[in-house]
DNA sequence: TCAGCCAATGGGAACGTTCCCATACGGACT
DNA sequence: AGTCCGTATGGGAACGTTCCCATTGGCTGA
């Protein structure tokens, strides 16, 4: 270890071991190979000693290969998005690449810079889950060649893979839960979908179940800071249901939370009215009685983006992938109702579902 | 814009508005007085039209400011964690900085790695919020220049700025209001101190406050995995407490889910036995009867973080500064006892205490 | 009127890499 | 024995910037 201000260089190293920068530079980048074992061992030496570490300035200046992974959140203060980004980053350390996350905070311009940057540092792919909105900037990153993997979006104009969860299995899954359960008459609440086509997606399929016939079933898309309006809603929805058993489903972790919120504070009886939830929080188990969630598997969606990443990379040009994963479902008392309350203690009956369906569109 | 794969560069700029190259980078490198008008014009001209981005990379190289603030946070998962990094973020995007974040997963090995990753990229200062052992990394990182900041811990040897929680005052408020509440004898749970410096301080404080005198109070230090042992110190801590009436006091957000849980399972009832945490969670308003906490301002704790790397970055070695913040008191059913049962419609009477100690040491 | 200076600009050498090309050498062919 | 090739190495030119040091020209003050 050197005490010296400036980190070494890679001449420094060269004089030291007596060999030349290109030896050295082939050792740093993976051309191991082709030196010799003696020449080997006196760079390491000379490099331990300096406490030598290739600057990846210069090494993305020159062009090489950065071994940085950027990745876009939209909002990381939701918990699936941190979620899929833990999985991401463990995907990415197992395959040696470094994981630079930027927040776009739902912000159009902050997002646009976020991603100037990212581009800038030479990143060799990226994970968006973001808002999606002015597609262009990302259409001209992947047009320059940069592997692209949009999570729980679908950007037609774009040439990048998708990765996220299957949401028609999930919308099947949770009617086909709500009804075993004897509810009878579902709402389905989703915020605007806008662009962010996973809404849309489990918005449609709702919607295509509801038309066919066999179910009734209702949808309610709203802005969560709207209280009056969903209060309106909900106690609407309760009195339509008549005869039939009421249970709301949401469309995603927010929308669950503003429910659970809501329900509580109206004095709603969880499991009288189901509730039943995507995403899974850490809190669904300990509000009584227990919300039912269909739990993504982040893991998997995370690896998966960085997969594509990789084969992206090697591989030239393919058509754009598309992945999905089923969730898996966890009920629990909010969507039981009286007949039989509840145990005390983690009365969660785990119906796991992991088949795992890829197609490529 | 242009649609050339490579990206346009200074000279290019340059060439298309008949100036020199320094002049371009002048433009970019904050020196626009120093150009005349003319000059600006026609530079702008160009470089909107070639699509012009500095390249970050190569600036860097060079030596010049990077405008980039790494942070390093130990758990992504932990919402305090992700609610400090919000703070920090919004503070760098009024500063006209980007920031970076890595998260090491509590890996120490990762967490080297991270470390020397973010400052080969010439970060301008570092925001750390991580386990904070092998102090030697980043002492040697201070010792070279960059400002950085330590988040929740301490570290004698390594020069560097502080910012957190107020841990006297916080436990000082908690003791108070639970003895207002009519609890008498307290239990103080945390996580191994280990280096953590701040959980440290929460402990000793309580601590001081047993050897007071005027309090009954105990200590538990445990590893949240291992339920068994937490099982039998809850059940022998409620017999002890005789007459008075007994409270638990969790040292962050982690000890207060595991601790609601148990409760929970176990069939204890939440104000019965008083619950209280340090960090506020989203869900503790859900779960019956309301968890009361003590929030940490982790916007003001972001914000002075980033102020502290700006005032290092310009003034030049000053002692380490040191600045701590009261929390917020929100007091919920599960310091209230049966007495009183709580009104289901938000029942929190939020007694708020802002001052902003600060001190240097 | 001329030295001296300041303000505006430009030329060129760094910064630490990678990579193309050149060199040296040994062995397997013709 | 001479040619050819493959393998192990080194030299030097990029990469796109910043910054030091000119070089201009107009203006002030003696």
């Amino acid at each position: 270890m050197n005490d010296r201000r400036r980190p070494a260089t890679i001449l420094e190293v060269a004089r030291q071991a007596g060999v030349s920068k290109t030896s050295v530079s082939r050792y740093y980048s993976g051309e191991r190979e082709r030196l010799s074992g003696a020449m080997r061992e006196r760079i390491v030496a000379a490099a331990t000693a300096l406490g030598y570490q290739p600057n990846p300035m210069a090494r993305g200046l020159k062009g090489g290969p950065s071994g940085l992974v950027g990745m876009l959140v939209a909002d990381i203060r939701n918990p699936f998005s941190v979620a899929i980004m833990h999985g991401v980053e463990q995907a990415c350390r197992q395959a040696g690449l470094s994981l630079m996350v930027c927040n776009s905070d739902n912000d159009l311009e902050q997002e646009r810079q976020q991603l100037a940057l990212l581009s800038s540092y030479r990143i060799e792919g990226l994970v968006v889950n973001a808002t999606g909105r002015h597609s262009d900037a990302l259409a001209q990153l992947a047009d320059s060649g940069t592997p692209l993997v949009l999570l729980d979006r679908s950007l037609a104009d774009v040439h990048a893979d998708e990765v996220g969860l299957d949401n028609d299995a999930a919308i099947d899954m949770a009617i086909a839960h709500l009804r075993e359960q004897g509810y009878g008459r579902l709402l389905f609440i989703t915020e605007p979908p806008a662009q962010a086509s996973s809404r849309q997606a489990r918005l449609e399929r709702f919607n295509q179940r509801c038309r066919d016939g066999s179910l009734s079933g209702d949808t309610l898309v709203i802005e969560l800071g709207d209280r009056q309006r969903l209060d309106q809603a909900l106690a609407r929805f309760v009195d339509s249901a008549g005869d039939s058993r009421p249970a709301i489903l949401c469309a995603n972790g927010q929308v669950t939370l503003a429910l659970t919120r809501r329900m509580k504070a109206l004095g709603y009886l969880l499991g009288e009215i189901g509730l039943m939830g995507i995403d899974e929080l850490e809190w669904c188990d300990l509000t009584e009685p227990g919300i039912t969630t269909l739990a993504q598997p982040t893991g998997a969606i995370g690896q998966a983006a960085v997969d594509c990443l990789r084969a992206r990379a090697v591989g030239p040009r393919q058509a754009p992938q598309r992945a999905t994963f089923a969730p898996t479902l966890t009920a629990r008392g909010s969507t039981q109702h009286a007949a039989t309350p509840s145990v005390t203690a983690e009365p969660s009956s785990v119906s796991s579902l992991s088949s795992t369906s890829e197609t490529s569109s």
